[in-house]
RNA sequence: GGCGCUAUCGUCUAAUGGUUAGGACAACAGCUUUUCAAGCUGUGAAUCGGAGUUCGAUUCUCCGUAGCGCUACCA
Protein backbone atom coordinates (compact mmCIF):
# COMPACT_ATOMS: atom_id res chain seq x y z
CA UNK A 1 0.00 0.00 0.00
CA UNK A 2 1.30 3.08 -0.79
CA UNK A 3 1.84 5.56 1.94
CA UNK A 4 0.51 8.95 2.01
CA UNK A 5 0.83 11.57 4.09
CA UNK A 6 0.54 15.25 4.19
CA UNK A 7 1.09 18.64 5.89
CA UNK A 8 -2.15 20.92 6.09
CA UNK A 9 -1.17 24.64 7.71
CA UNK A 10 -3.75 26.81 8.14
CA UNK A 11 -3.17 30.13 6.02
CA UNK A 12 -3.12 32.74 9.30
CA UNK A 13 0.69 34.52 8.93
CA UNK A 14 4.43 33.39 8.08
CA UNK A 15 5.87 29.88 8.54
CA UNK A 16 6.41 29.26 11.80
CA UNK A 17 9.74 27.31 12.57
CA UNK A 18 7.70 24.56 14.06
CA UNK A 19 5.35 24.35 11.12
CA UNK A 20 8.57 24.05 8.98
CA UNK A 21 9.37 20.89 11.43
CA UNK A 22 6.25 19.66 10.77
CA UNK A 23 6.54 19.70 6.63
CA UNK A 24 9.83 19.01 6.24
CA UNK A 25 9.16 15.60 8.66
CA UNK A 26 6.28 14.70 7.25
CA UNK A 27 8.51 14.90 3.55
CA UNK A 28 10.76 13.11 5.17
CA UNK A 29 9.06 10.59 5.83
CA UNK A 30 7.19 10.35 2.80
CA UNK A 31 9.84 10.56 0.44
CA UNK A 32 11.77 7.77 2.77
CA UNK A 33 8.59 5.37 2.37
CA UNK A 34 8.55 6.27 -1.11
CA UNK A 35 5.33 7.72 -0.46
CA UNK A 36 3.13 10.71 -1.86
CA UNK A 37 2.95 13.97 0.01
CA UNK A 38 0.16 15.91 0.17
CA UNK A 39 -0.34 19.51 1.15
CA UNK A 40 -4.01 20.50 1.98
CA UNK A 41 -4.79 23.99 3.23
CA UNK A 42 -7.05 23.98 6.54
CA UNK A 43 -8.74 27.71 6.71
CA UNK A 44 -12.09 26.89 8.78
CA UNK A 45 -11.53 29.52 10.61
CA UNK A 46 -12.95 32.35 8.24
CA UNK A 47 -11.88 35.02 10.83
CA UNK A 48 -7.58 34.49 11.17
CA UNK A 49 -7.38 34.65 7.05
CA UNK A 50 -4.10 36.27 6.31
CA UNK A 51 -3.95 37.18 2.37
CA UNK A 52 -1.17 35.68 0.71
CA UNK A 53 -0.55 33.20 2.96
CA UNK A 54 -0.60 30.24 0.85
CA UNK A 55 2.09 31.88 -1.65
CA UNK A 56 4.24 32.73 0.57
CA UNK A 57 3.92 28.91 2.39
CA UNK A 58 4.33 27.62 -1.27
CA UNK A 59 7.68 29.53 -1.58
CA UNK A 60 9.24 29.24 1.39
CA UNK A 61 8.58 25.59 1.22
CA UNK A 62 9.66 25.57 -2.41
CA UNK A 63 12.93 27.08 -1.09
CA UNK A 64 13.59 25.03 1.51
CA UNK A 65 12.94 22.26 -0.35
CA UNK A 66 10.29 20.80 0.57
CA UNK A 67 8.04 19.27 -2.02
CA UNK A 68 4.98 17.61 -2.34
CA UNK A 69 2.89 15.86 -5.09
CA UNK A 70 -0.48 16.67 -4.49
CA UNK A 71 -2.12 19.58 -3.44
CA UNK A 72 -1.25 23.20 -4.11
CA UNK A 73 2.06 24.27 -5.53
CA UNK A 74 3.98 27.04 -7.67
CA UNK A 75 3.37 26.82 -11.54
CA UNK A 76 6.46 28.26 -13.55
CA UNK A 77 4.75 31.03 -14.58
CA UNK A 78 4.51 31.43 -10.23
CA UNK A 79 0.87 30.97 -10.32
CA UNK A 80 -0.84 28.70 -7.56
CA UNK A 81 -2.18 25.40 -8.82
CA UNK A 82 -3.58 22.60 -7.38
CA UNK A 83 -3.00 19.45 -8.88
CA UNK A 84 -4.24 15.34 -7.21
CA UNK A 85 -7.02 13.14 -7.60
CA UNK A 86 -8.37 13.88 -4.42
CA UNK A 87 -9.07 17.51 -4.49
CA UNK A 88 -10.23 20.51 -3.53
CA UNK A 89 -7.18 21.08 -1.66
CA UNK A 90 -8.58 23.94 0.10
CA UNK A 91 -10.99 23.23 3.20
CA UNK A 92 -13.30 26.14 2.62
CA UNK A 93 -14.33 24.20 -0.53
CA UNK A 94 -15.38 21.34 1.00
CA UNK A 95 -17.75 22.09 3.14
CA UNK A 96 -20.25 20.45 1.44
CA UNK A 97 -18.69 17.30 2.53
CA UNK A 98 -18.14 18.13 5.69
CA UNK A 99 -21.96 19.50 6.23
CA UNK A 100 -22.68 15.47 4.62
CA UNK A 101 -20.93 14.09 7.18
CA UNK A 102 -21.90 15.56 10.03
CA UNK A 103 -25.52 14.93 8.72
CA UNK A 104 -24.66 11.36 9.16
CA UNK A 105 -23.70 11.25 11.89
CA UNK A 106 -26.73 13.35 13.84
CA UNK A 107 -29.20 10.98 12.13
CA UNK A 108 -26.62 7.92 13.79
CA UNK A 109 -27.03 10.12 16.95
CA UNK A 110 -23.53 10.41 17.18
CA UNK A 111 -23.76 14.01 16.96
CA UNK A 112 -26.22 16.58 17.90
CA UNK A 113 -27.64 20.54 17.43
CA UNK A 114 -26.67 22.86 19.61
CA UNK A 115 -28.94 26.03 20.65
CA UNK A 116 -26.77 27.24 23.65
CA UNK A 117 -25.92 30.81 23.45
CA UNK A 118 -22.14 31.38 24.08
CA UNK A 119 -23.68 33.60 26.94
CA UNK A 120 -25.05 30.61 28.04
CA UNK A 121 -21.59 29.07 27.76
CA UNK A 122 -19.84 31.20 29.52
CA UNK A 123 -21.39 31.95 32.29
CA UNK A 124 -21.34 27.85 32.55
CA UNK A 125 -17.79 27.83 32.79
CA UNK A 126 -17.26 30.61 34.80
CA UNK A 127 -19.66 28.77 37.57
CA UNK A 128 -17.52 25.51 36.75
CA UNK A 129 -14.27 27.11 37.41
CA UNK A 130 -15.40 29.13 40.36
CA UNK A 131 -16.70 25.58 41.82
CA UNK A 132 -13.01 23.61 40.93
CA UNK A 133 -14.83 21.53 38.38
CA UNK A 134 -13.26 20.38 35.18
CA UNK A 135 -14.82 22.75 32.43
CA UNK A 136 -16.37 21.19 29.84
CA UNK A 137 -20.21 21.24 28.24
CA UNK A 138 -22.76 19.81 29.97
CA UNK A 139 -24.69 18.23 27.28
CA UNK A 140 -27.91 20.25 27.78
CA UNK A 141 -28.91 19.84 24.33
CA UNK A 142 -27.86 16.53 23.57
CA UNK A 143 -31.08 15.18 25.26
CA UNK A 144 -33.48 17.38 23.40
CA UNK A 145 -36.58 15.29 21.89
CA UNK A 146 -37.26 15.26 18.42
CA UNK A 147 -40.02 17.92 19.29
CA UNK A 148 -37.85 20.53 20.93
CA UNK A 149 -35.52 20.17 18.46
CA UNK A 150 -37.72 20.52 15.43
CA UNK A 151 -39.01 23.75 17.17
CA UNK A 152 -35.81 24.97 18.67
CA UNK A 153 -34.56 24.96 14.65
CA UNK A 154 -37.54 26.44 13.48
CA UNK A 155 -36.99 29.31 15.86
CA UNK A 156 -33.21 29.78 14.96
CA UNK A 157 -33.99 29.76 11.09
CA UNK A 158 -37.02 32.73 12.06
CA UNK A 159 -33.80 34.42 13.55
CA UNK A 160 -31.99 33.34 10.65
CA UNK A 161 -29.15 31.71 13.42
CA UNK A 162 -28.01 28.22 12.94
CA UNK A 163 -27.17 25.90 15.97
CA UNK A 164 -23.72 24.23 16.10
CA UNK A 165 -23.25 20.80 15.61
CA UNK A 166 -21.85 18.78 18.46
CA UNK A 167 -19.95 15.40 18.40
CA UNK A 168 -21.22 13.22 21.07
CA UNK A 169 -18.59 11.78 23.11
CA UNK A 170 -19.55 8.24 24.38
CA UNK A 171 -20.02 8.48 28.27
CA UNK A 172 -18.27 5.59 29.26
CA UNK A 173 -15.36 3.57 28.26
CA UNK A 174 -11.78 5.11 27.17
CA UNK A 175 -9.90 5.28 23.47
CA UNK A 176 -6.45 4.27 23.19
CA UNK A 177 -4.22 6.32 21.14
CA UNK A 178 -1.17 4.23 19.35
CA UNK A 179 0.90 7.23 18.76
CA UNK A 180 4.05 5.80 16.74
CA UNK A 181 6.13 7.95 18.47
CA UNK A 182 4.88 8.00 21.73
CA UNK A 183 3.41 4.69 22.04
CA UNK A 184 -0.10 3.86 23.49
CA UNK A 185 -1.82 6.37 25.42
CA UNK A 186 -5.25 5.57 27.37
CA UNK A 187 -8.05 8.62 27.78
CA UNK A 188 -11.20 8.01 29.68
CA UNK A 189 -14.16 9.05 27.54
CA UNK A 190 -15.42 10.90 30.47
CA UNK A 191 -12.86 13.29 30.77
CA UNK A 192 -13.34 14.42 26.64
CA UNK A 193 -15.64 17.04 25.77
CA UNK A 194 -18.85 17.32 23.46
CA UNK A 195 -16.59 19.08 20.53
CA UNK A 196 -18.41 21.45 18.48
CA UNK A 197 -17.65 19.79 14.73
CA UNK A 198 -19.78 22.17 12.63
CA UNK A 199 -20.19 26.19 13.78
CA UNK A 200 -22.89 28.43 13.30
CA UNK A 201 -21.07 29.68 9.98
CA UNK A 202 -21.40 26.48 8.68
CA UNK A 203 -17.77 26.02 8.45
CA UNK A 204 -16.47 22.98 10.40
CA UNK A 205 -13.95 23.02 13.11
CA UNK A 206 -10.57 21.36 12.48
CA UNK A 207 -11.97 18.03 14.73
CA UNK A 208 -14.44 17.32 11.88
CA UNK A 209 -12.60 18.46 9.06
CA UNK A 210 -8.87 17.10 9.52
CA UNK A 211 -11.21 13.59 10.10
CA UNK A 212 -12.81 13.59 6.98
CA UNK A 213 -10.06 14.79 4.71
CA UNK A 214 -7.69 12.69 6.03
CA UNK A 215 -10.06 10.08 5.36
CA UNK A 216 -11.38 11.38 2.06
CA UNK A 217 -7.98 11.71 0.80
CA UNK A 218 -6.79 8.58 1.83
CA UNK A 219 -4.45 9.76 4.14
CA UNK A 220 -2.46 6.69 6.24
CA UNK A 221 0.08 8.19 8.23
CA UNK A 222 -0.91 11.95 10.27
CA UNK A 223 2.39 13.88 11.17
CA UNK A 224 1.44 16.92 13.61
CA UNK A 225 2.44 18.66 16.70
CA UNK A 226 2.58 17.19 20.04
CA UNK A 227 -0.05 19.82 20.70
CA UNK A 228 -2.56 17.92 19.33
CA UNK A 229 -2.16 14.42 21.31
CA UNK A 230 -4.71 15.55 23.45
CA UNK A 231 -7.21 16.18 21.03
CA UNK A 232 -6.43 12.57 18.91
CA UNK A 233 -9.17 10.42 20.71
CA UNK A 234 -11.80 13.03 19.79
CA UNK A 235 -10.75 12.33 16.26
CA UNK A 236 -10.16 8.85 16.78
CA UNK A 237 -13.64 8.69 18.06
CA UNK A 238 -15.35 10.67 14.40
CA UNK A 239 -13.47 7.97 12.95
CA UNK A 240 -15.27 4.87 14.95
CA UNK A 241 -18.70 6.82 14.72
CA UNK A 242 -18.42 6.90 10.86
CA UNK A 243 -17.37 3.47 10.89
CA UNK A 244 -14.08 4.65 9.02
CA UNK A 245 -10.39 3.06 9.56
CA UNK A 246 -8.57 5.70 11.14
CA UNK A 247 -4.64 6.87 9.98
CA UNK A 248 -1.69 5.87 12.18
CA UNK A 249 -0.84 8.88 14.31
CA UNK A 250 3.29 10.50 14.58
CA UNK A 251 3.36 13.32 17.46
CA UNK A 252 6.10 15.28 16.94
CA UNK A 253 8.07 16.55 19.91
CA UNK A 254 7.08 20.90 20.91
CA UNK A 255 10.21 23.26 20.05
CA UNK A 256 10.13 25.11 22.42
CA UNK A 257 11.41 28.48 23.90
CA UNK A 258 14.78 28.83 26.09
CA UNK A 259 12.56 29.12 28.97
CA UNK A 260 10.80 25.69 27.40
CA UNK A 261 7.42 27.06 26.68
CA UNK A 262 6.34 26.46 23.35
CA UNK A 263 8.36 28.59 20.57
CA UNK A 264 6.93 31.70 19.99
CA UNK A 265 6.81 34.92 18.30
CA UNK A 266 6.98 36.81 21.15
CA UNK A 267 10.58 35.57 22.17
CA UNK A 268 12.86 36.59 18.74
CA UNK A 269 12.51 35.36 15.44
CA UNK A 270 9.94 32.55 14.69
CA UNK A 271 9.23 33.04 10.81
CA UNK A 272 11.21 30.87 8.39
CA UNK A 273 11.56 34.02 5.75
CA UNK A 274 12.44 36.15 8.57
CA UNK A 275 15.74 33.67 8.70
CA UNK A 276 16.40 33.29 5.49
CA UNK A 277 16.04 36.89 5.04
CA UNK A 278 18.91 37.61 7.59
CA UNK A 279 21.26 35.65 5.61
CA UNK A 280 20.56 32.24 7.28
CA UNK A 281 21.34 29.13 4.00
CA UNK A 282 18.54 26.86 3.78
CA UNK A 283 20.80 23.66 4.02
CA UNK A 284 21.45 24.98 7.45
CA UNK A 285 18.18 25.67 8.48
CA UNK A 286 17.23 22.26 7.38
CA UNK A 287 19.48 20.35 8.45
CA UNK A 288 19.33 22.14 12.10
CA UNK A 289 15.33 21.94 12.56
CA UNK A 290 15.97 17.92 11.14
CA UNK A 291 17.89 17.47 14.68
CA UNK A 292 15.22 19.44 16.72
CA UNK A 293 13.53 15.70 17.88
CA UNK A 294 15.31 13.54 15.71
CA UNK A 295 19.27 12.47 15.32
CA UNK A 296 20.09 9.48 13.13
CA UNK A 297 22.26 7.96 16.71
CA UNK A 298 25.58 8.42 15.17
CA UNK A 299 28.39 11.23 15.80
CA UNK A 300 27.46 12.42 11.90
CA UNK A 301 25.61 16.35 12.20
CA UNK A 302 25.43 17.15 8.52
CA UNK A 303 22.93 15.71 6.54
CA UNK A 304 21.92 17.06 3.06
CA UNK A 305 17.95 17.07 2.52
CA UNK A 306 18.56 13.67 0.18
CA UNK A 307 20.73 12.30 2.89
CA UNK A 308 17.98 13.27 5.82
CA UNK A 309 15.28 11.75 3.24
CA UNK A 310 17.83 7.98 3.33
CA UNK A 311 18.38 7.94 6.89
CA UNK A 312 14.91 9.27 7.95
CA UNK A 313 12.76 7.08 11.09
CA UNK A 314 10.06 7.49 12.51
CA UNK A 315 11.89 4.97 15.42
CA UNK A 316 14.23 7.52 16.09
CA UNK A 317 12.05 10.80 16.63
CA UNK A 318 12.03 11.37 20.69
CA UNK A 319 9.45 12.73 22.81
CA UNK A 320 10.77 15.07 24.77
CA UNK A 321 10.83 18.68 23.83
CA UNK A 322 13.74 20.33 21.88
CA UNK A 323 14.94 23.97 22.85
CA UNK A 324 15.25 26.20 19.89
CA UNK A 325 19.14 27.13 20.20
CA UNK A 326 20.51 29.90 18.13
CA UNK A 327 24.24 29.06 18.94
CA UNK A 328 23.81 25.76 17.41
CA UNK A 329 21.68 27.14 14.19
CA UNK A 330 24.83 29.63 14.08
CA UNK A 331 27.60 26.59 13.85
CA UNK A 332 25.26 24.91 10.76
CA UNK A 333 24.94 27.98 9.31
CA UNK A 334 28.89 28.93 8.90
CA UNK A 335 29.43 24.91 8.04
CA UNK A 336 27.49 25.17 5.17
CA UNK A 337 28.79 28.80 4.54
CA UNK A 338 31.90 27.54 4.50
CA UNK A 339 31.51 24.72 1.89
CA UNK A 340 30.48 27.19 -0.46
CA UNK A 341 32.59 28.31 -3.51
CA UNK A 342 33.80 31.49 -3.25
CA UNK A 343 31.90 32.86 -6.25
CA UNK A 344 28.44 31.41 -5.24
CA UNK A 345 28.60 33.03 -1.61
CA UNK A 346 29.13 35.97 -3.52
CA UNK A 347 26.75 35.54 -4.99
CA UNK A 348 24.47 35.06 -1.99
CA UNK A 349 25.83 38.31 -0.70
CA UNK A 350 24.88 40.52 -3.32
CA UNK A 351 21.64 41.40 -2.09
CA UNK A 352 22.86 41.80 1.45
CA UNK A 353 25.61 44.20 0.08
CA UNK A 354 22.79 45.95 -1.76
CA UNK A 355 20.92 46.54 1.56
CA UNK A 356 23.64 48.52 2.32
CA UNK A 357 23.43 50.58 -0.29
CA UNK A 358 26.75 49.54 -1.90
CA UNK A 359 26.17 49.63 -5.37
CA UNK A 360 27.40 46.36 -6.55
CA UNK A 361 27.24 46.84 -10.29
CA UNK A 362 30.25 48.84 -10.23
CA UNK A 363 32.25 46.17 -8.63
CA UNK A 364 33.57 42.97 -10.75
CA UNK A 365 32.03 39.26 -9.72
CA UNK A 366 35.90 38.52 -9.33
CA UNK A 367 36.28 41.10 -6.92
CA UNK A 368 32.71 40.32 -4.86
CA UNK A 369 34.27 36.62 -4.86
CA UNK A 370 37.79 37.36 -3.83
CA UNK A 371 35.81 39.53 -0.73
CA UNK A 372 33.72 36.69 0.24
CA UNK A 373 36.43 34.14 0.14
CA UNK A 374 38.20 36.56 2.80
CA UNK A 375 35.20 36.84 4.87
CA UNK A 376 33.80 32.90 4.61
CA UNK A 377 35.45 31.37 7.66
CA UNK A 378 34.33 34.50 9.28
CA UNK A 379 30.44 34.49 9.07
CA UNK A 380 28.00 33.20 10.87
CA UNK A 381 25.10 34.47 8.93
CA UNK A 382 25.59 36.49 5.48
CA UNK A 383 23.88 39.47 6.90
CA UNK A 384 27.05 40.21 8.63
CA UNK A 385 28.80 40.83 5.48
CA UNK A 386 27.60 44.71 5.40
CA UNK A 387 30.03 46.00 7.90
CA UNK A 388 32.49 43.70 7.87
CA UNK A 389 33.45 44.78 4.39
CA UNK A 390 32.31 48.25 3.56
CA UNK A 391 35.79 49.26 3.18
CA UNK A 392 36.35 47.29 -0.17
CA UNK A 393 34.04 49.42 -1.38
CA UNK A 394 34.80 52.77 -0.23
CA UNK A 395 37.70 54.60 1.83
CA UNK A 396 37.26 53.86 5.54
CA UNK A 397 36.35 56.48 8.05
CA UNK A 398 38.53 55.79 10.93
CA UNK A 399 40.65 57.91 14.17
CA UNK A 400 43.83 58.19 13.83
CA UNK A 401 44.41 56.20 17.31
CA UNK A 402 43.37 52.73 15.56
CA UNK A 403 46.66 53.26 13.28
CA UNK A 404 48.94 52.91 16.72
CA UNK A 405 49.68 49.56 17.56
CA UNK A 406 49.65 48.95 21.39
CA UNK A 407 53.33 48.16 21.32
CA UNK A 408 53.82 51.44 19.65
CA UNK A 409 53.29 55.17 19.33
CA UNK A 410 52.26 57.22 16.61
CA UNK A 411 55.53 58.81 15.26
CA UNK A 412 56.78 54.94 14.63
CA UNK A 413 53.47 54.20 12.95
CA UNK A 414 54.02 57.17 10.71
CA UNK A 415 57.40 56.35 9.73
CA UNK A 416 56.27 52.46 9.32
CA UNK A 417 53.33 53.55 6.87
CA UNK A 418 56.12 56.29 5.18
CA UNK A 419 58.17 52.84 4.48
CA UNK A 420 54.93 51.01 3.32
CA UNK A 421 53.93 53.45 0.96
CA UNK A 422 57.10 52.80 -0.76
CA UNK A 423 57.55 49.41 -0.78
CA UNK A 424 54.03 49.42 -2.27
CA UNK A 425 54.69 52.26 -4.97
CA UNK A 426 57.59 49.80 -6.46
CA UNK A 427 55.79 46.86 -6.49
CA UNK A 428 54.21 45.26 -9.61
CA UNK A 429 50.06 44.85 -9.78
CA UNK A 430 50.70 41.08 -10.34
CA UNK A 431 52.91 40.81 -7.26
CA UNK A 432 50.49 42.95 -5.17
CA UNK A 433 47.74 40.59 -6.28
CA UNK A 434 48.88 37.68 -4.83
CA UNK A 435 48.17 37.50 -0.83
CA UNK A 436 51.11 35.21 -0.77
CA UNK A 437 54.17 37.19 -2.62
CA UNK A 438 52.98 40.27 -1.34
CA UNK A 439 53.76 38.60 2.93
CA UNK A 440 56.91 37.16 1.39
CA UNK A 441 58.30 40.92 0.02
CA UNK A 442 56.57 42.69 3.17
CA UNK A 443 58.38 40.81 5.59
CA UNK A 444 61.76 40.81 3.50
CA UNK A 445 60.54 44.76 3.80
CA UNK A 446 60.25 44.27 7.89
CA UNK A 447 63.49 42.35 8.05
CA UNK A 448 64.99 44.98 6.22
CA UNK A 449 64.41 47.93 9.04
CA UNK A 450 65.44 45.30 12.24
CA UNK A 451 61.54 46.01 12.85
CA UNK A 452 59.06 43.74 14.62
CA UNK A 453 56.25 42.59 12.71
CA UNK A 454 53.13 44.18 14.41
CA UNK A 455 54.19 47.78 14.57
CA UNK A 456 54.51 47.80 10.44
CA UNK A 457 51.20 45.10 9.91
CA UNK A 458 48.81 46.47 12.40
CA UNK A 459 49.09 50.57 11.20
CA UNK A 460 49.26 48.91 7.39
CA UNK A 461 45.83 46.51 8.42
CA UNK A 462 44.46 49.54 9.81
CA UNK A 463 45.11 51.58 7.29
CA UNK A 464 43.30 49.48 4.99
CA UNK A 465 40.68 48.43 6.69
CA UNK A 466 39.46 51.18 9.40
CA UNK A 467 38.58 48.83 11.70
CA UNK A 468 39.45 47.08 14.79
CA UNK A 469 39.49 43.85 14.14
CA UNK A 470 39.57 42.48 10.48
CA UNK A 471 40.96 40.19 7.60
CA UNK A 472 45.17 39.91 7.48
CA UNK A 473 46.79 43.01 5.60
CA UNK A 474 47.87 40.65 3.26
CA UNK A 475 44.59 39.42 2.09
CA UNK A 476 43.23 42.94 2.22
CA UNK A 477 45.73 44.43 0.35
CA UNK A 478 45.39 41.48 -2.38
CA UNK A 479 41.63 41.68 -2.56
CA UNK A 480 41.78 45.51 -2.91
CA UNK A 481 44.01 45.25 -5.48
CA UNK A 482 41.84 43.06 -7.49
CA UNK A 483 39.04 45.59 -7.50
CA UNK A 484 40.47 49.46 -6.82
CA UNK A 485 43.94 48.69 -7.73
CA UNK A 486 47.52 49.79 -6.08
CA UNK A 487 46.53 53.48 -6.58
CA UNK A 488 43.62 52.96 -3.98
CA UNK A 489 46.06 50.84 -1.51
CA UNK A 490 49.16 53.95 -1.92
CA UNK A 491 46.06 56.64 -1.02
CA UNK A 492 44.62 54.92 1.98
CA UNK A 493 48.20 54.92 3.45
CA UNK A 494 49.05 58.38 2.38
CA UNK A 495 45.69 59.06 3.85
CA UNK A 496 46.69 57.45 6.86
CA UNK A 497 50.07 59.34 7.07
CA UNK A 498 47.97 62.31 6.98
CA UNK A 499 46.51 61.96 10.16
CA UNK A 500 49.36 61.08 11.96
CA UNK A 501 50.67 64.26 10.89
C1' G B 1 -9.23 22.79 38.51
C1' G B 2 -9.17 18.34 34.96
C1' C B 3 -6.54 15.29 31.42
C1' G B 4 -2.06 14.11 29.14
C1' C B 5 3.10 14.15 27.88
C1' U B 6 8.16 14.69 29.24
C1' A B 7 12.63 14.36 32.45
C1' U B 8 21.00 12.56 30.79
C1' C B 9 26.15 18.43 30.87
C1' G B 10 23.66 25.60 30.04
C1' U B 11 21.62 23.62 24.89
C1' C B 12 20.89 19.44 21.03
C1' U B 13 21.64 14.52 22.12
C1' A B 14 24.24 9.10 22.44
C1' A B 15 24.61 4.68 25.40
C1' U B 16 23.96 0.23 28.55
C1' G B 17 20.75 -4.06 33.61
C1' G B 18 27.73 -3.75 34.89
C1' U B 19 31.05 2.23 30.69
C1' U B 20 36.24 6.62 33.28
C1' A B 21 28.03 8.04 31.14
C1' G B 22 30.17 9.37 24.67
C1' G B 23 29.64 13.33 20.81
C1' A B 24 28.25 18.30 19.07
C1' C B 25 27.11 23.59 20.17
C1' A B 26 28.21 27.13 23.84
C1' A B 27 31.83 28.54 27.86
C1' C B 28 36.84 28.66 29.51
C1' A B 29 42.27 27.95 28.84
C1' G B 30 46.48 27.10 25.73
C1' C B 31 48.91 26.84 20.91
C1' U B 32 49.15 29.87 16.41
C1' U B 33 49.33 35.14 15.70
C1' U B 34 49.81 42.24 13.60
C1' U B 35 43.95 42.27 15.15
C1' C B 36 39.73 39.19 14.39
C1' A B 37 38.15 34.67 12.71
C1' A B 38 39.28 29.75 11.41
C1' G B 39 42.14 25.56 12.96
C1' C B 40 44.43 22.39 16.64
C1' U B 41 44.92 20.84 21.90
C1' G B 42 42.96 20.79 26.59
C1' U B 43 39.45 21.93 30.94
C1' G B 44 34.99 22.34 33.51
C1' A B 45 29.94 20.63 32.94
C1' A B 46 24.65 15.83 33.32
C1' U B 47 21.60 10.70 34.48
C1' C B 48 15.30 15.46 39.02
C1' G B 49 14.11 13.06 44.14
C1' G B 50 12.44 8.70 46.92
C1' A B 51 11.16 3.72 47.23
C1' G B 52 10.96 -1.18 44.86
C1' U B 53 12.89 -5.27 41.47
C1' U B 54 18.08 -6.94 41.03
C1' C B 55 24.36 -9.33 42.90
C1' G B 56 24.16 -4.53 40.31
C1' A B 57 20.18 0.41 38.06
C1' U B 58 20.94 6.28 34.62
C1' U B 59 18.30 2.17 32.10
C1' C B 60 12.69 -1.72 34.47
C1' U B 61 8.22 -0.59 38.07
C1' C B 62 5.73 2.63 41.44
C1' C B 63 5.25 7.27 44.03
C1' G B 64 6.61 12.17 44.29
C1' U B 65 8.56 16.73 42.10
C1' A B 66 9.23 19.93 38.20
C1' G B 67 8.46 21.62 33.32
C1' C B 68 5.39 21.74 29.31
C1' G B 69 0.97 20.87 26.34
C1' C B 70 -4.32 20.57 25.87
C1' U B 71 -8.71 21.98 28.24
C1' A B 72 -12.68 27.62 21.99
C1' C B 73 -18.19 28.09 17.37
C1' C B 74 -8.53 28.66 16.78
C1' A B 75 -5.89 25.51 14.40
Amino acid sequence: MTIRTRFAPSPTGFVHIGSLRTALFSFLFARSQKGVHVLRVEDTDQSRQVEGTLENLLKVLKEVGVEFDEGFYIKDDDTIAERGEYGPYLQSKRLDKYQKTAKKLIEGQKAYYCFCSTERLDELKKEQIALKKPYTYDRLCRNLSADEIKLKLEKFKAENKNPVIRFAIPLEGQTIVRDLIYGDIKYDHQVLDDQVIIKSDGFPTYHLAVVVDDHLMEITHVIRGEEWLPSTPKHLLIYEALGWEPTKFAHLPLILNPDKSKLSKRQGDVAVEDFLKHGYLKEALVNFVAFLGWNPKTDQELFGIDELVEQFNLAKVNKSGAVFDDNKLDWFNSQYIKKLEAGALAEKLKPFWGEAGIDISKFTDIYLAAIAKLEQERLKKLSEIRERTVYFFKQPEYDAKLLIWKKSDAKDAKTKLEGLQKVFEDLTEQALKNANELQLILEAHITEIGSDKGSVLWPLRAALTGLEKSPGPFEVAATLAIGLGKKEIINRIQAAIGKLA
